[in-house]
RNA sequence: GUGGGUGUAGCUCAGUUGGCUAGAGCGCCAGAUUGUGGUUCUGGAGGCCGAGGGUUCGAGCCCCUCCACUCACCCCA
């Protein structure tokens, strides 16, 4: 057979990792800075454990078989229920707990651009609190990962399921089955614009007839400041209980924002609807403002229900995802991520073979000194070990010929230059450094 | 999962109405008198033409099946 990986999983070469951790460095950062720790859990769980959680489509979409015990396993899915579970297997951890988890997932959908089987979410969650206040640190640690990344352009799309519920009610649809088509209509507003959301609407919903039509896409201008779609959606469904919640913990989600973010990045859009069953608040999705056709790649919301169904006890929980792969596809697609095939950035040339040692001794000095250091594998023309340095992308090299040796010093290069001096090693950590940050690393 | 498109060298692609040993550019390897790269020049390696079957005297070109990639729908990070 063809040696390659399954389909819509991937191989990461060197520079794509290189590239890819420099990212999730960054992530890790952030999310300690806001205060929050990282954990760990098994890529398998019990299959049993994780269904009923993500709906119909979801439980399609997993991986799940028969371990070598004969037990019914699933790869985990996402992060949110195995953190649920992680929640109720340590019955005694402090609340409010925090924690981010960055790993792998797997969902057998269909490959497609910036999608794929096997992806590495991010997700930082907080248990144990129902307050706008914890609504907003998501949407601000949001805006603060990809603000780190260098994302400039960015809409986070923010709904709440309340609003969702008080629509439906007020359009005097049913729960359940008519409920669900309205939604999934509703999600794709955007995508299919006006007219035919409201040709569609008529068509499945003749009771709420193009009145209805007409109500849903006064309210849905997801372009508008956010405090102005927030008034507008009031005077729809501000008489029903549950949409005038909803409304309530926006506004107060919003002020928080906008104190402690930006408030610019943030769109109400009462068409978002996510798949995920699990969610009962506010709901938000990510786009990139260059590359929306990545779909979101930042995305979460408040799940009060999930962690009780572990831990039977109530515990609301509030959360967001960071989609790595993804974002990391748009990056190189966008060509903001630097790409290098090695982390070092000098290489310390082989003069010959009695010279080896020489060679050999350089390079410890230069890593004691914090330096990333190549050695050239083994002792051979200059020209192939400079053409060596130039093919990894190298930007000093280091050599100490019999001269030298004898000097007590060794040759500096820069490659980009081309400029050589002879200088001694604490001088050649200090122009390696200085040249690494000249480049803006 | 449903429909459309595409699979020729490591990469991007040519390949006439089916007709001898399948091409280019880039990349790769080796040289151009032996303490210095990027340019240039010379030479070289590398393709069961995605896989399997069929039609034909003859298939990279036509037909079928499968696999992979890709676009739309669906859904999503």
């Amino acid at each position: 057979m063809k040696p390659q990986p399954l389909r819509g999983f991937r191989d990461y070469l060197p520079e794509d990792m290189l590239a890819k951790e420099r990212m999730l460095d960054t992530v890790r950062a952030v999310f300690e800075s806001h205060g929050y720790p990282p954990v760990a859990t098994p890529a398998l769980e019990y299959a049993e454990l994780l269904l009923g959680k993500y709906g119909d489509e979801g439980e399609m979409l997993m991986y799940r078989f028969r371990d070598n015990g004969d037990r019914d396993v699933a790869m985990r899915y996402d992060l949110t229920v195995p953190l649920a579970r992680l929640v109720a297997t340590h019955g005694g951890l402090p609340m409010p707990f925090r924690r981010y988890q960055i790993a792998p997932v797997w969902r057998a959908e269909k490959p497609a651009k910036g999608r794929f089987r096997e992806f590495v979410q991010c997700d930082v969650d907080l248990v144990g609190v129902d307050d706008a206040s914890a609504d907003a640190e998501m949407l601000l640690i949001g805006q603060d990962v990809l603000r780190s990344l260098g994302v400039a352009s960015v809409r986070q799309r923010v709904n709440h399921r309340g609003v969702l519920r008080a629509i439906t009610r007020v359009l005097g649809l049913a729960e359940g089955e008519e409920e669900g088509d309205f939604l999934r209509l509703l999600d794709k507003l955007d995508k299919i614009g006006a007219e035919k959301f409201r040709a569609a609407f008529a068509e499945r919903f003749p009771a709420a007839g193009d009145a209805g039509a007409q109500r849903v896409l006064e309210i849905a201008g997801g372009e508008a400041p956010p405090r102005e779609t927030l008034a507008r959606l009031e005077g729809m469904i501000g008489q029903d209980p549950d949409g005038a919640a909803a409304i309530e913990r926006l506004r107060g989600t919003l002020d928080r924002v906008e104190a402690g973010g930006s408030l610019d990045l943030i769109e109400v859009d009462p068409s978002i609807a996510r798949g995920l069953s699990y969610y009962t608040g506010i709901i938000y999705e990510t786009f990139l403002g260059d590359l929306p056709e990545y779909g979101s790649v930042m995305s979460g919301g408040r799940y009060d229900g999930l962690v009780g169904m572990f831990a039977g006890r109530d515990l609301p929980a509030v959360g967001i995802s960071l989609g790595v792969d993804r974002l990391f596809a748009a990056l190189l697609e966008l060509g903001s991520l630097e790409v290098r095939r090695t982390p070092s950035e000098v290489l310390v040339v082989q003069f010959s073979e009695e010279g080896s040692v020489d060679a050999f001794r350089l390079a410890a000095a230069l890593r004691s000194a914090g330096i990333s250091v190549l050695v050239h594998p083994q002792a051979a023309k200059l020209k192939k070990q400079f053409q060596a340095a130039n093919a990894l992308g190298i930007p000093f090299t280091a050599v100490v010929g019999r001269d030298e040796a004898a000097r007590g010093t060794l040759q500096l290069k820069e490659m980009g230059s081309g400029e050589q001096v002879e200088v001694d090693v604490a001088e050649a950590v200090r122009r390696i450094r200085a040249g690494v940050e000249g480049e803006g690393r």
